[in-house]
DNA sequence: GGGGTATTTAGAATATTTTCTAAATACCCC
DNA sequence: GGGGTATTTAGAAAATATTCTAAATACCCC
């Protein structure tokens, strides 16, 4: 049932942009916050969220937490999203 | 920004199955209602969400209404999905 | 037009989510 | 160990979402 936390997870603005900001690399969680105009607790909620649903997961190192994006999951979301189009996938096909 | 709609409105588990119903052809609000254990008003109430997230459209016949799924933004999606995933996209592919 | 069915709208109650502040952990390095 | 930085947790406030009941529309068909 992790489907369902999933695309809560991907609901949220806020959320989304911090994947988006994952693509280019992982993140220490101050560096994510500073993107934002929130406080290190909320983004430290948003991160909490994210890796629930394993859209992320953390690498501990000195005394940082480095977050990256896990895109395994992204798969399945992808194959419910296609299968409601009929099976008729046109993402990145020629 | 129908993007952070269409996410929203895919947030939902009744919204998700509704989509779903629709995958194998119209049905009227009643009808939708009817596999649900809601009162028809807040079936009504996803819809309209559903709707506003160009996710579903209506058609008027006698005096039912049919809903039924508009696949076009789902592309939209899968794009945002697969950019995440790197271009990485193995969706329908051999 | 009027009764009947299908659906939506309004408004309120409840539940969930998002955000903050303050405090607690965790870990580093001297 | 102790001061310092990074991050999370707890708890409360505020904002949003979901659901219901009751009433309103909309449209059909006689």
């Amino acid at each position: 049932m992790a489907f369902a936390e999933t695309f809560k997870a991907l609901s949220d603005p806020v959320r989304r942009q911090i994947l988006e900001l994952l693509k280019k690399g992982p993140l220490s969680a101050g560096d994510i916050g500073s993107h934002f105009e929130m406080t290190g607790a909320t983004i430290s909620y948003h991160l909490k969220i994210l890796k629930q649903a394993d859209l992320i997961f953390e690498r501990r190192e000195k005394n940082f937490i480095y977050y990256q994006l896990n895109t395994s999951v992204l798969e399945e979301i992808m194959l419910w999203i296609s299968g409601l189009n009929g099976g008729n996938s046109d993402v990145e096909s020629k």
